[in-house]
DNA sequence: CTGGCTGCAAAAACTTTGCACCTCA
DNA sequence: TGAGGTGCAAAGTTTTTGCAGCCAG
């Protein structure tokens, strides 16, 4: 579990200012507790008066990326889901008529994940499994 | 094995007309016999005088995705990698370095995921399995 | 003939960047 | 103080759309 503490550790070892935005933005993303876009954080900034533009958004968003610190899970519509990777590692199931996203770790697909990347001498960085199709409460109202 | 006659009788079945630039987009990416970007499709109508638009292309491919005839199958730096599906399944390697794509299938993580979307009661209509990370040459080049 | 399709250009949506000014350390 | 960060506006990318004219069926 990755806490703001560490986290500000990390980025000050790195060289990196500890600037009011960016420290805002991570307030932000450790509140969300789940799934965000880029716009999520852009109408919070504002809705809160953080005062971060767009623009460092996307900047600090990338320093965290390239750090491993959040992860862009999902991609749908052209449009990027990150999530804090302050958990085990998850996948997603992603329901095209709701937009619900169901999170789901299993240990199996994991492992047969990494024999895969041995077989090919492929060495792995990360990783993105995003199952796309209609979730349980969809289904019933399609059937109406 | 879809082929272009079986492709080409849906489309009459679903009342899309058989327009030249459509022909000739589909035989293009039946060529292509691997993964595919709008803007090589783009440079081949252009080398090849076809005339077909940008637009057109974009239509012909959402038609073509709607009817599950091609899958888009990478996202890497908002680009999107398509595939014919005309051979088994199968999940990529990509190469955060060089950029190459090795395909893989396993049937095991297929039914695993299978298993999951039952415990959800999870419709599933398509999945997407990327794993990123630095291939067996890029590795070498890296050491010296 | 006519409804669907195309090309064009314009716009929309998302992301990056140049630059002057600001601020953390 | 100064290197790095910020905001703004502008530009770059990728994708969608309105519309007039075209063409497959």
């Amino acid at each position: 579990m990755i806490n703001k503490e560490e986290l500000i550790k990390k980025l000050k070892l790195k060289n990196f200012k500890l600037t009011r935005q960016r420290l805002e933005i991570i307030d932000e993303i450790l509140n969300f507790n789940g799934h965000f876009e880029i716009e999520d954080l852009v109408f919070k900034s504002r809705e809160k008066n953080l005062k971060a533009s767009r623009s460092t958004i996307y900047r600090t968003l990338a320093i965290l990326k390239d750090l491993g610190y959040i992860e862009e899970v999902i991609k749908l519509n052209n449009k990027t889901f990150y999530e804090v990777a302050n958990k085990e590692h998850h996948d997603h199931l992603i329901c095209l008529s709701c937009g619900k996203i169901i999170e789901f770790h299993d240990e199996k697909i994991e492992s047969i994940q990494n024999e895969v990347c041995k077989k090919y001498n492929f060495k792995p960085v990360y990783h993105r499994l995003e199952i796309f199709g209609i979730c349980k409460d969809c289904q019933k109202k399609e059937k109406v």
